[in-house]
DNA sequence: ATTAGCAGTCACGTGGGCGGAGTGCCAAGC
DNA sequence: GCTTGGCACTCCGCCCACGTGACTGCTAAT
């Protein structure tokens, strides 16, 4: 196999092609580093990195750049992951220590991370399947007009207007909601739904047709997992890096846009433990073939997990990437996890 | 001044040059327009209108490019804003139908905005200020924690965690609740905001702090004029414009996420009549000097005006993306109006 | 006022020559 | 057996010169 210097010297390409994007050579890598040997030797080693396919050379006399391969070896075994720095933890802290509310947060997040490591950051909405309902709000718009609040344990609040066939006061209202409350508190907000849905069938007479529209309604606001929406934000470096995207950054601003292509994507690194990193051609199915993604879970106690990532060009700085990703994730499961 | 002849060259030029983004010369026109005079005398006709600086040459010895002058006469004179087909008009019934709420209906409303221009939409949040407030709600998640909820009539709902010094139980929170109810109720946000600042003052002693505090949020969350939050869509027809914007891309991009520059930017236009149009320089304030924003009002009954546009290269369809704006904006009126 | 014709200008594409960076290999040294 | 200096070779990027083509501006004729 390689040998442990050569592992150094792929390290080293990596970093120095991270930094200049140009083709590093094995002059330059006596230069930067502090190998004890030649820049005939260094050679040696790259010419075994080549033959393992870590490396290659965009032309026959040229630097070498790392290929998707010898990034994956980079990311696996010799990217060291440093903590931030204080001053990177503090403003993690006072930032996102000011949100009001979810929205809020994450919208914050996705800011800060992309200015962290100045790549496009995403991040996913917690699902709402494993919270548990609160309470049931109606409030009289109009005669036929409800809307109907669902609040989940978690605090989050979702709204949803609902159109009666028949006019009901406000006492009626207030019975249906008692009942409602009965019907769903405590349950997960996918038991909610069933439950609801069936109280609909034994509903009496009299607001059986109105009982029936508010429970679909609060029902029908149940199932819906908001973890199919995303949060994005530095789309500007993504440009600020398109040289590394062979001319197809479109490909890569519409597979972002679409939503659909990363929420995939973020399904099937779901499988990985921590931080997840997907380089290059492994994501050609997606559209998304000169393009790395690293990302990691953030849980909410009593909802799915959601995701939290950036998405750059496979020559990025793989350490500062996972280093952020991990350190805001972690606050925002701490600060989620306290509700 | 220019004959009639010469603005229906600047006309063709215009036209002509969005479509191609090549310089348009003169042999060029009376092939694709049926001008019924020969080159030599639409090159009389642009040696004027280069006269008036309508139009100008790159180099010496090439076809002229409309220039924002000439783009402006474009717009206030010669522009046709041709209704939206029917198709057009019929997916904008469908596609923003669909909405639930009113997060979905704006975020569906700049998709669909982004899609029809083919270029980048934004739209405001209509602003709270001047809504009333049907109805508060307190809802207890914790003996000390009260989630806070806003109903305003318009049916957006707005909500605020609140952290007491004591605890409250449910008993109280209902008197509470009612209380304010009284207090608030019919009221706008901002007489709202002070009414419940004032409220605090003579509270009875036994709830003075919980009622503070929950009044204190409320207020708090009253103020908050959601106007000054955009959504976006499209930033992939920025890029797909690249070469319009002379290489700095980055600063339009980077404007466009900071907010703050684009709702400046609205506050200016609001002055405008109808459909706004801003062109290149006229945005150089602003570091979008080679932007174009083409922006229109729409309103919300109780509430401010809030705008919805789109931002482009100077080389732009004005006709289309007027004719898009207009149209999506009336329905948004038309829409939101009825709640 | 319009038109044809013509000379002048300049961007752009092409092809050749040059310099430099970097490799691969070989033979000598440790 | 690994390492090293040296050397020939390759190929990219740059510059420049040249020809081509697309325009314009002007002038004189209609």
């Amino acid at each position: 196999m390689v040998s442990e210097r050569s592992l150094a010297v792929l390290r080293a390409i990596v970093q120095d092609y991270v930094e200049s994007r140009e083709p590093v050579g094995s002059k330059s890598i006596v230069e930067r580093h502090r190998f004890g040997v030649s820049a005939a030797t260094i050679r040696n080693d790259m010419a075994l990195l080549e033959e393992e396919e870590l490396i290659a050379a965009p032309h026959t006399s040229s630097g070498r750049i790392p290929t998707d391969k010898g990034y994956r070896v980079f990311v696996d075994r010799l990217a060291d992951i440093r903590p931030l720095s204080a001053t990177q933890r503090h403003a993690i802290e006072t930032f996102l220590g000011e949100s009001n509310d979810l929205d809020e947060l994450l919208g914050r997040t996705v800011r800060l991370v992309s200015q962290l490591t100045r790549q496009l950051a995403v991040v996913q909405y917690p699902s709402f399947a494993r919270a548990r309902v609160r309470h049931v709000e109606l409030v009289s718009l109009a005669p036929t007009r409800v809307l109907c609040i669902l609040i989940s344990d978690s605090g989050q609040v979702e709204q949803r207007l609902a159109e009666l066939d028949q006019p009901a006061d406000e006492a009626t209202l207030a019975r249906l909601r008692d009942r409602l409350n009965e019907v769903a508190a405590g349950l997960t907000m996918a038991d909610a739904a069933t439950a609801l849905s069936a109280e609909t069938e034994h509903a009496d007479r009299a607001h059986a047709e109105v009982l029936h529209t508010l429970a679909a309604t609060l029902a029908d606001q149940a199932k819906i997992t908001r973890s199919d929406r995303l949060v994005v934000a530095g789309a500007a470096n993504l440009v600020r890096t398109e040289q590394d995207f062979a001319g197809n950054i479109l490909g890569v601003m519409e597979a972002i846009e679409e939503q659909v292509v990363i929420l995939r994507l973020f399904g099937e690194m779901a499988a990985d433990e921590g931080i997840a990193v997907r380089i290059g051609r492994e994501n050609a199915a997606f559209g998304l073939g000169d393009t790395s993604v690293v990302s990691t879970a953030f849980a909410v106690p009593g909802r799915d997990v959601s995701r939290l990532g950036v998405v750059g060009p496979t020559r990025m700085d793989y350490s500062q990437s996972m280093a952020a990703v991990r350190a805001v994730a972690r606050y925002l499961s701490r600060t989620l996890g306290e509700n």
